[in-house]
RNA sequence: GGUGGCAUAGCUCAGCUGGAUAGAGCACCUGCCUUCUAAGCAGGCGGUCCUAGGUUCGAAUCCUAGUGCCAUCACCA
């Protein structure tokens, strides 16, 4: 029973009763701090149908509501705004309801309808991030909060694993490599393969600057430097299947998937199913060919097919070369559908990728509607903002990103160095540490990104530390350690029940009202597929914990039921916290 | 140039379908550890909500125009 439905009711009833209106609506708020009350509710609207002084009217239904409705105790009137006051039995019994749930705010999933949910999607050829930690963190938190949000879901990555980009670092380590292997050089794999890169680059750049200063024009050299022409050689033979090749290529992948195992390990994040470019980057020329029979895309006289979307206000988009090989979109077409025979219950799809691309979803999306699958009416694009240094953006080439290993590597030590001096874990093990400072470094990298509403661009600056105080990860950590430390304690008490518990104080009301909010949230960022979302409420969640847990004594308190009933909302708060956490990807600790 | 996104305190960000005096954190300044963990609490300072119009009883929020930053508009990925 939510009081709110309960009081919308009553306030039509009042209208109806008292002005002979009928009222479309009730507007609700929650009060504010300054005035008093708990919920109020907005007269002006009403003004469209019943005609009269807004603290007249207000005063009249809040008077109908008090005689009608039990939880309503009191009420005032300010401006136009009608506060009610509820009474504490009513939250005392939604706590208990609230207490007894233990999915609370989790809906049970829909099996029927699955999303799928793409994130992350890297190249294999080169390591990860921190562009592509936000991707990771994002996805894999909007698919925990679509499950908790009663959605069935399916996490997968593409893995693009061929095309010239990898060919680039193949053809660098043939080159330069010397038989160099992950173990032999104690590199990662993904890091030995990064290098490779870096080096392809760099002796294309060199030959490229030669090639001008004998006279060649650039955009000549820039297209005939060897040292590219065979690395396209390359890519031919690759897709010709040549044997060196492809066993040099999958050499080269097997040592960036393991070095790739361990950033996602570290980083918390896992796939339900995973796909590979390199089996799907011929699919969709089949579907491309039955959509030109069906009048979906049309032929140019070179050969080449293309989809005119000028009557949705966007251009003419090629979707098949005039040699009849595919581009992106083409393989994205196929994949999509790929997806769905792969998984018949996905009724429809989330792509992680940065808004750089929001131009080429938005074709995918109405290319998939245009050949009629129903699936396509559900398909969102995950756009994100990017992770710009101060210097500018990150370049793989260039060696100006953020690595992922080391900064996940730095916030441990960071958390490590904090935590020392702090100081009060000294009984803890050395792994007990490392645990405790990787748990705390992370959910700080993770809670700053992702307390961040995804449209937005990131600042990231590597000289300024991501904060451990205030609006952080580790804040919230540590109010949930604190947490424990009481049940810790409340454990050898004994407690009975709250059951004669009559009154609340104002903190403790104030607390359940926030636990009320959960589930709303959680749907809140589902349909937003904003994790941001869920980051704010938790922080409220806890700042509300703490000037309670300041302000009243817990285990001091002399009466019974109420020290048992504070126990039992902390007990709750921290279930909570632990509960969105858990949505964002962060772990929470015992102690800190 | 076309299209899309963003613009709120010195900095980083909240602000739900339009509602009361626009909120947090960091930084700066005051208090609070013989009492459940001070990564905390209580308080202070700090705002032309990019600009100009419009809609409305009411606009940071909606509409229009403009400014700034970013992205995108390839038989590239």
């Amino acid at each position: 029973m939510n009081i709110q439905n309960v009081l919308e009711t009553k306030v039509k009833e009042a209208v109806s009763t008292l002005f002979k209106a009928e009222l479309p609506s009730v507007e609700f708020q929650p009060t504010r701090k300054d005035f008093e009350g708990d919920i109020t509710i907005v007269v002006f609207p009403m003004l469209r149908v019943v005609k009269g002084n807004p603290v007249q009217i207000g005063n009249d239904i809040g008077a109908y509501l008090v005689a009608q409705v039990e939880e309503i105790i009191g009420f005032n009137v300010i401006k136009g705004f009608l506060n009610l006051v509820i009474s504490d039995a009513y939250y005392l019994a939604d706590f208990k309801t609230i207490d007894a749930n233990t999915t609370f705010g989790h809906v049970a999933p829909d099996t029927a309808n699955a999303v799928m949910v793409e994130y992350s999607s890297p190249n294999t050829n080169k390591p990860l991030h921190l562009g592509h930690i936000r991707n990771n963190l994002l996805g894999y938190s909007v698919a925990e909060i679509l499950k908790a949000s009663g959605k069935k879901v399916y996490k997968t990555q593409i893995i693009n694993d061929r095309g010239i980009h990898i060919c680039k670092s193949m053809l660098a380590w043939q080159k330069f490599g010397k038989g160099e292997t992950p173990e032999g050089a104690g590199l990662k794999g993904d890091k030995l393969v990064g290098n490779y890169y870096v080096a392809f680059d760099k002796a294309y750049k060199e030959e490229v600057a030669t090639l001008i200063a004998n006279g060649t024009a650039k955009e000549v050299a820039e297209k005939e430097a060897p040292i590219l022409v065979e690395a396209q050689q390359m890519l031919l033979k690759w897709e010709a299947g040549d044997e060196d090749v492809v066993a040099l290529w999958k050499t080269m992948n097997q040592w960036v998937y393991a070095g790739f195992e361990v950033t996602y390990k570290n980083l918390g994040v896992d796939f339900d199913t995973l796909y590979y470019e390199s089996d799907t980057y011929l699919l969709g020329k089949d579907v491309v060919a039955a959509g030109l029979e069906k009048g979906v895309f049309f032929k140019k006289e070179d050969g080449s097919v293309w989809i005119d979307l000028t009557d949705e206000g966007l251009d003419e988009k090629i979707v098949l070369r005039s040699d009849g090989t595919a581009v992106y979109m083409t393989q994205d077409i196929g994949t999509a559908i790929q997806r769905v025979k792969d998984h018949p219950d996905v009724s429809g799809m989330v792509y992680t990728v940065g808004n750089e691309q929001d131009y080429h979803f938005k074709v995918l999306f109405l290319i998939l509607k245009k050949l009629g699958f129903s699936w396509s009416e559900n398909l969102f694009h995950l756009s994100y903002g990017m992770v710009d240094l101060p210097s500018g953006k990150m370049k793989s080439r260039e060696g100006t990103v953020v690595d992922a290993d080391d900064l996940m590597q730095d916030m441990t030590t960071t958390a490590g160095e904090i935590s020392q001096e702090l100081g009060k874990l000294e009984d803890y093990s050395a792994d007990e540490k490392q645990d405790l400072y990787k748990m705390i470094g992370l959910g700080a990298l993770k809670y700053y990104i992702l307390k961040v509403d995804p449209k937005k661009r990131i600042l990231f600056n590597p000289e300024e530390s991501v904060d451990f105080q205030g609006n952080t990860g580790p804040f919230i950590q540590y109010t949930y350690a604190r947490i424990q430390s009481i049940l810790r304690k409340a454990d050898e008490l004994k407690l009975n029940g709250f059951d004669g518990l009559k009154e609340l104080h104002a903190k403790e009301k104030e607390l359940i009202k926030q636990l009320q909010g959960y589930p709303e949230t959680i749907q809140l960022a589902a349909a937003n597929y904003s994790p941001a979302l869920v980051a704010n409420y938790t922080y409220d969640l806890v700042k509300e914990f703490n000037s309670f847990y300041q302000n009243v004594s817990i285990l001091g308190e002399e009466d019974a039921a109420k020290k048992a009933f504070r126990v039992q909302l902390s007990k709750k708060v921290s279930d909570v916290i632990q509960s969105s956490f858990k949505l964002l990807g962060i772990e929470v600790p015992q102690r800190m």
